[in-house]
DNA sequence: ATAATATTTGACCAATGGTCAAAATGTGAG
DNA sequence: CTCACATTTTGACCATTGGTCAAATATTAT
């Protein structure tokens, strides 16, 4: 019961935790305004601290940006590590990461736009090496999550390995779901194609890919409604009923 | 032989010769630097005009971006609709189409990440009333193309029409085409995925999407490489080898 | 209490999107 | 050709904002 231990001490906590104040608020902006339309001043007030001392945790709003994406991103990882327990069959464990993406999508709303935006070169070498390494170590463990199920589907023979591999697969999978949540957005097309919940859409477009990977059991040979209230109850028990409403 | 019939005057062709000049170089820009790591008045010095000329033509920077997205679009939409009178099946129609997309993809290579730019609320709104009008109207005929082949496609009974909407079809082919370009410009996911050929990649996905919504012939029960070879061959002549090399 | 150290601040700087009065260019009548 | 008038082009100028840093303030140690 000594001060030992603790190597994080009361200042660096404080630190942190104004750290992700910063972070909370920044996400906010850009899920309002984007990336333009609010300065590092407005961010100052709303924090309640100084723009210098904002620039003692980011060397730059590009810095600042990159930590929110990542911020989500490591959520993202993590409720895909907590859907990736789910016992079932191959093809249910890749449903349930599609239900936790969307979980995700639904906490962090700007996520896709903001990733989309600091995919440019400029942006991204105006972050500091830290950030961006850390930002490329989340995005492997989402990468790696997915690809694990994968190659075991095809391991356990649930999908055949000749056509396509796990990688293909894998990617194709990422593909459709960052396409699906980024069109998901725009007004025009959700009019256009009549989409009620964009979460939905998502989902369907995985089942698609699934579908196409012939992935067993296909959509048509299984009960997956009862599998998805199993992922509900299990896997995200106080996310109720976002999801099956089809109003 | 006079003067009288054309009611564009030396002065307009001028006028509008010097605007295409100008989105042209903007749009290296964009796909060279993005969207912050240039200024107008480098812009200026490229074309060789003063900074208040361009904005003559444009409102502002946004406006003028959007111009260059829209330019795109207005190609990106008018190979569509070469591409949608190939004759043939209508999966070999949809097939196509995703072609000529990957055809686009190569000659606007910035033009995913600029329409993504473009989405936030910020952005839209800086941009003059007529340019966005013009936008979503070549939008709008993107998404027309598609969808009447999809339409068809049901109609025809090449597709099972119970399970989906013929705009869900249609969301679902532009969703998973969009996140393959956009996925597939990302180095780290193509390493992670093993792809050497990103437009291969964005086809295949569109066959999973097709497969998945049961869209005949499926693609084990037809011969789908002499289709492309009519593809190219009537389609795009000039396009000649860019897509089935697999190295 | 006081000195030493660490932290916070906001005036300041440089870069840039956007404006507009003045300069330059084009036009047409005499 | 010349001059007056209209049109177009220009770049100095302004306001905003990302980023810096010396001074002010707070904290800690003695």
């Amino acid at each position: 019961m000594s001060d030992v231990l603790p190597v994080i001490t009361r200042k660096e906590r404080e630190f942190q935790a104004r750290e992700e104040l910063i972070i909370t608020h920044a996400r906010r902006l850009l899920l309002e305004k984007g990336f333009q339309a609010w300065n590092m001043e407005q961010l100052a007030e709303a924090v309640e601290y100084s723009k210098g001392t904002l620039y003692q945790h980011f060397s730059s709003k590009e810095d600042l940006v990159l930590a929110v994406a990542t911020a989500s991103l490591r959520q993202r990882a993590d409720m895909f590590e907590k859907a990736s327990h789910f016992q079932g069959l191959s093809r249910e464990r890749i449903r349930a990461i599609g239900f936790a993406c969307c979980e995700f999508a639904l906490s962090c709303p700007e996520y896709f736009h903001v990733e989309m935006m600091l995919k440019s070169a400029s942006f991204w070498e105006k972050a500091s090496e830290e950030r961006r390494h850390a930002h490329s170590f989340q995005g492997a463990r989402c990468w790696r999550i997915i690809n694990n199920i994968v190659v075991e589907a095809m391991a356990l023979g649930d999908m055949p390995r000749v056509q396509y591999s796990p990688e293909q697969a894998t990617f194709s999978l990422i593909a459709v779901t960052v396409g699906s949540h980024l069109m998901g957005r725009e007004p025009q097309f959700r009019v256009q194609a009549g989409i009620q919940n964009p979460m939905l859409a998502v989902r369907l477009n995985q089942d698609l890919i699934c579908d196409g990977l012939g992935w067993k059991p296909l959509l048509k040979d299984h009960d997956y409604a009862a599998t998805d209230s199993r992922i509900l109850a299990e896997v995200f028990p106080n996310a109720a009923a976002w999801l099956n409403a089809d109003p």
